[in-house]
DNA sequence: CTGAAAGCGCTTACAG
DNA sequence: CTGAAAGCGCTTACAG
């Protein structure tokens, strides 16, 4: 059993206590060490005992009490939805950005983990309750009736689904981003090229797919509806569509290059390929999209197209901050437009020249 | 200029405000909606009133009022050093299973971005000021003499690199798993087995080194040091240090097998063996450690060493919640000691059998 | 069993 | 320029 005196240095030490021990007022203690009205002015004698006895107890201020009193918390939420066990590298990236642009405007980040948009809408509200001052939605799937999130939670959406009127979203070009890698298939002499797309309910692949067919349109070649190919966004889906493909068009000619919807994609492809022999890039090339980590990994190593993530989110802590700032009355630049980042098509060694012979589709080993 | 009227809107129900409209004080709906004071009884009929009228109002409570009164925010900060730019992706799966538990217990998780453990302690105490209840302390390195947090601070580690009383840390078997990893070498018919090793001052690279060194000494194989190559931790360094030695090598026998410090440095030691034209595993095997994700996007994919990332990371966030009870009073099972969890080898197709024919190291290209 | 009051630790508007 | 007081929204110990 603990005695009293022990329990109380279990407490951590408050402005009144750092007042006590120098000898003033809790207020004063508060202006000189919280910095709360600056104008004033305290003696520096006053102001120096003030500090010592604060560094002496190892005051530090509560964080729930400022919170309380300023009715900001200093902490945005970072709100996104966790496959099973799922890493998603995409996110990875995304939030090394805000976490570093969070860190540099002395905010705090703090993760709302969901299952799934619509189904875990409560669980999202439960998070507007005080504990942060704004919300980042990660590739959140918005609809236009009903609200995600409480009336006056600010908030800013990344790589949203729906365009919603008055929301700020950050994305990137990713139809130009399309475009650009098939134009670069195209300058490397291929003109037959697949596209393995991803869920065409989603904003993303549509894009990339229109990119993928303006700069079939711009290269002169027919659109072939045969190598559109439709799978979901992982590398086994990847690698089982290809699969299948291969094992249904066997002996028909083959694709000179493929280009995937993103990276883990590609990657499942190169898997399918060497399965029956094909090599990357000699028989055929293979493109995906991102710029994971993941697409330095492979051997070879991935053509992709980048988008800047870390940017992205480094981006969307300065416009949420924004927003905030304005709700608080506080003149702020504030945004009401989406931000559109630019992609960057990275050539890397799984993107060669057209092959001199044109091969077949081999029959599945 | 906003009415007073609007400006009123603007603010989020409180528990005050849900009485008034119920006709009941602030208290009987904190006891009906935030479930204190359980034992004590409303009618149903007050009951009902209450909770339509928090409907009506959406009501939520206050998060920083609550961890005020309650001296609990529900939060639990991930403190991890992150490099530049740096995707960590050991960070991610910890981290992952860190939300999911979290999420589990109803905590909140909140980052704690550092750049270097020793340099950053001011900004890391500043974390311990109400708005975290409890740290997880991601590979930490701490110094016996002085403490990284203040006094009454709850914190459990997880793969510390100090051995120090009195802390309660999750790691793995570290030493076994590249025992037993050399020991898969070694059945697959591999004696010249080269380890590249991390930061050797680390703990884990030096259980690493011992568990290779066991195995080797098991097997009857003498320990060769000019098979003991030193790398940092990245992909880039296992890369440049295999280039390296390749070409201060050439000619020497190739080894049968490079067991690596971790996933990243194997996957540079695929680049650099394709560079000169190896190929994994027909000329030589190449095993990792972790079993990160990127272990499964090489081609072909990367045999390592499993540590239950997932699995820890949610068993630091159970041990830490009982230390956080312990500090409040409650009662509480806790755990002083280390816990370690299991490795396991995971063979795929970057190793294979020993060659037939023995091959030399091939002159740089 | 119930309500009024005090308190969590801070900040800010308000008298002196 | 300074201090005492009120308030942020909740909870809990304390009288009725």
């Amino acid at each position: 059993m603990p005695t009293p005196k022990k329990k109380k240095s279990l407490r951590a030490a408050t402005l009144a206590d750092v007042g006590l021990a120098a000898g003033v007022s809790a207020m004063a203690a508060s202006t000189v060490l919280n910095g709360a009205r600056t104008s004033s002015r305290i003696s520096d004698a006053t102001r120096e005992r003030i500090v010592k006895a604060a560094a002496k107890l190892n005051y530090r201020p509560n964080a729930a009490a400022r919170a309380l009193a300023n009715r900001r918390m200093n902490t945005i939420g970072v709100a996104v939805v966790i496959g099973e066990g799922g890493v998603n590298h995409y996110f990875m990236e995304v939030f090394n950005g805000i976490i570093d642009a969070a860190t540099r405007y002395e905010q705090n980040t703090t993760v709302c983990a969901l299952h799934h948009w619509t189904r875990d809408t409560v669980r999202l509200r439960g998070f507007c309750d005080g504990r942060i001052d704004g919300l980042i939605l990660l590739a959140p799937i918005l609809q236009p009736d009903k609200a995600l999130l409480p009336a006056h939670t600010p908030f800013v959406s990344i790589h949203t689904n729906s365009q919603l009127p008055n929301i700020v979203n950050v994305e990137s070009d990713e139809e130009r981003g399309a475009w650009e890698m098939v134009r670069h298939l195209v300058a490397q002499g291929h003109r037959r090229i697949m596209h393995i797309t991803g869920p065409v309910e989603l904003l993303g692949p549509q894009r990339r797919i229109q990119g993928y067919q303006r700069a079939l349109a711009s290269s002169r070649i027919p659109f072939d509806p045969l190598l559109l190919v439709h799978g979901s966004y992982n590398a086994e889906s990847g690698r089982d569509v290809l699969r299948q493909w291969i094992k249904k068009n066997a002996g028909a000619p083959l694709p000179h290059a493929i280009f995937c919807f993103n990276d883990h994609m590609a990657i499942g492809c190169l898997e399918a390929l060497a399965e029956v022999g094909l090599r990357v890039p000699e028989d055929i090339s293979v493109a995906g999209f991102d710029d994971l980590l993941a697409s330095r990994t492979t051997v070879p190593q991935l053509a992709t197209v980048q988008q800047p993530l870390f940017a992205m989110g480094g981006k969307a802590v300065e416009l949420l901050l924004a927003r905030i700032a304005q709700q608080n009355g506080e003149e702020a630049i504030v945004s009401d437009k989406t931000v559109i980042f630019p992609t960057k098509v990275i050539p890397r060694f799984s993107v060669g020249l057209r092959p001199v012979i044109e091969r077949l589709v081999p029959a599945a080993r």
